[in-house]
DNA sequence: TCAACACTTAAGCAACTGTTTAATTGTAGT
DNA sequence: ACTACAATTAAACAGTTGCTTAAGTGTTGA
């Protein structure tokens, strides 16, 4: 099940992407300072900041996954019910490879999970934050239409 | 204030990603039904559900958005406080070219606001959306790690 | 063990994305 | 008006991503 696939190339030792530090809230951090209230020299910035940046980039390697229209939509039908891959290519009108790369994705970011029954592969949300990130992304879309 | 910035010259006539549908839950969706149970030809798909996929798609706009690390770094520091953008250049050890460069995808997302005082241009968080997919996307990570 | 089928993997190419450099806009102070 | 500075915009190149084709697994049934 542990799967290793390098997303985008990125210089990542840690593995999938690094993130150690604490869940918190976002806003759960120390003041920037007015880093610029007097700017001209880029003088020293905030160190402990910086430090917490480096775990929120691992964040965006998720981001990533759900980035592509054909993940999305993926995504959308196994919210929905468990789905076998030609069930999703045949749906999706797209082969069966292009689905299965995709899918590949999708586990080693562990957005899906998947059992196999016999000639079959039937995958399924691999947790619930995958729904309400696209939940919530709806809510933004939403509001944007007032 | 309305802005038309065409994100990965994706065809989509309908503007910002043609995303019209109800907003309710994401399993809240007519059932597909076992498609390929007695699979051979490609026979016909479920048409109501391909419908909605349209609406999904816009969103993998909005990830995308968030699917690069500079733009995650950002919002992680605005969900915090006020930047101007040469605070965030500063911070996060970039030129402003590349930072502005940025701040115009989230904008044209509506992920973030600003108001000019001066020279400088202020940005903050456009709405709590936003920081919620920072959270939901933190604590997915977080469960990864047991 | 052989064929059929569901799926995965690999290689290669076209298209997209992010950064840089350079030029431009806008605001404040002299 | 001129200079200085914050920010934006544009063009161009390097790096990345996603699809296709083709080859390879793994499982079922004859």
């Amino acid at each position: 099940m542990a799967e290793e696939i390098k997303i985008g190339h990125r210089s990542d030792p840690d593995g999938a992407a690094g993130f150690t530090g604490s869940v918190g809230n976002v806003g759960d951090v120390d003041d920037v300072g007015d880093v610029c209230g007097s700017y001209t020299p880029h003088h020293e910035t905030n160190i402990p900041l910086k430090e917490r940046l480096i775990e929120v980039a691992g964040l965006s390697e998720l981001f990533k996954v759900l980035a592509d229209e054909t993940r999305t939509k993926i995504l959308y039908l196994l919210a929905h019910q468990e789905l076998c891959v030609c069930d999703l290519a045949d749906t999706l009108e797209m082969s069966m490879p292009a689905i299965s790369h995709h899918l590949r994705l999708l586990r080693a970011m562990r957005m899906v999970k998947y059992r196999r029954e016999g000639k079959m592969v039937y995958y399924s949300l691999g947790d619930d934050h995958v729904a309400q990130l696209i939940t919530v992304a709806q809510m933004h879309f939403a509001e944007d239409r007032q």
